[in-house]
DNA sequence: AAAAAGTAGTTTCATTTGAAACTTTAATCC
DNA sequence: GGATTAAAGTTTCAAATGAAACTACTTTTT
């Protein structure tokens, strides 16, 4: 007799449990790095990236930040308002801008840098360099899983 | 000296990875739900938690589906108006009502969880029964500790 | 047993989000 | 080289979200 499935245990079902738990997490360092810093995590993405890689362009942020352009826009004017960023208009091309973090851009993220480290650190605290290592190969192939299922 | 790290690398972050993983699926099934069965997540998460408790409470149901008290409400109001929800008023508690699925939630359901177990097969697909336990294992781990940290 | 405090679920309202339209500039086509 | 198509970012608008206020009830206190 054909066995069909009635029922589901949600705690048990892998999107759920990825959605829960990048949920919390999320919620956890946005409300810090809003109340600390008045930083979005989209803000803070940016920033992120800007401190290694000076002079992206909001389109070659996008990928690497997974944000779409609406939210880069956005993201990208908070962060020339409140100081921390800076646009130089010459890329040879005027429709876009490159980006620098300013003087006070680059202190923010080294303050932020070592409590998202810290809080990461502690994620994982329990976990052993092995198991870590095998977290980190799990993450890589159900990301390209998830990339290649439509 | 104090080796203090000036950048963080985002695509090895694992907040930033969990996000992005959770997104991608989240949106994959989202999309599925919602083109195959005019469902929401919500919406998605309480059929299959009533499919195996049926008579839950929207308090119950909060914990258990991740979900606050309004989305449960906008998601019951929605599923009740589609026919595939009853809301029977009889908990000695005339505030709150049990809630069942009706044949059409019913069937439904039995409709949604070969795609959704299909689902996450794929994105499994390439894990041995070892590694799946591992990840499930890991998952836990993380589960308790985002939820120690504050 | 009336008043006060608490709970379940709904509604309101202000904010966030993202798709689509738009503006400006650049590249391609004829 | 002028016209067409495409690209980078911005703005607009409508829908999704969630905190706070609210309604209807229930429990606790005195």
């Amino acid at each position: 007799m054909n066995d069909m499935q009635r029922s589901l245990y949600l705690p048990r079902f892998l999107p759920y449990r990825l959605t829960k738990l990048s949920g919390m997490i999320s919620r956890n360092l946005a409300a810090k790095y809003s109340t600390m810093f008045d930083l979005t995590i989209a803000e803070w993405r940016i920033v992120a990236l800007l401190g290694s890689n000076p002079g992206l362009t909001a389109r070659e942020i996008a990928p690497l930040a997974s944000l779409d352009k609406v939210s880069i826009s956005r993201a990208v004017e908070r962060l020339v308002k409140s100081g921390r960023l800076e646009k130089r208009k010459l890329d040879g091309d005027r429709r876009s801008a490159a980006l620098y973090l300013t003087e006070a851009g680059t202190s923010t993220l080294a303050e932020i840098i070592p409590l998202a480290q810290r809080y990461e650190d502690q994620l994982l605290a329990e976990f052993t360099p092995e198991e870590n290592e095998q977290l980190d190969h799990f993450l890589n192939r159900l990301d390209a899983m998830a990339d290649t299922l439509k």
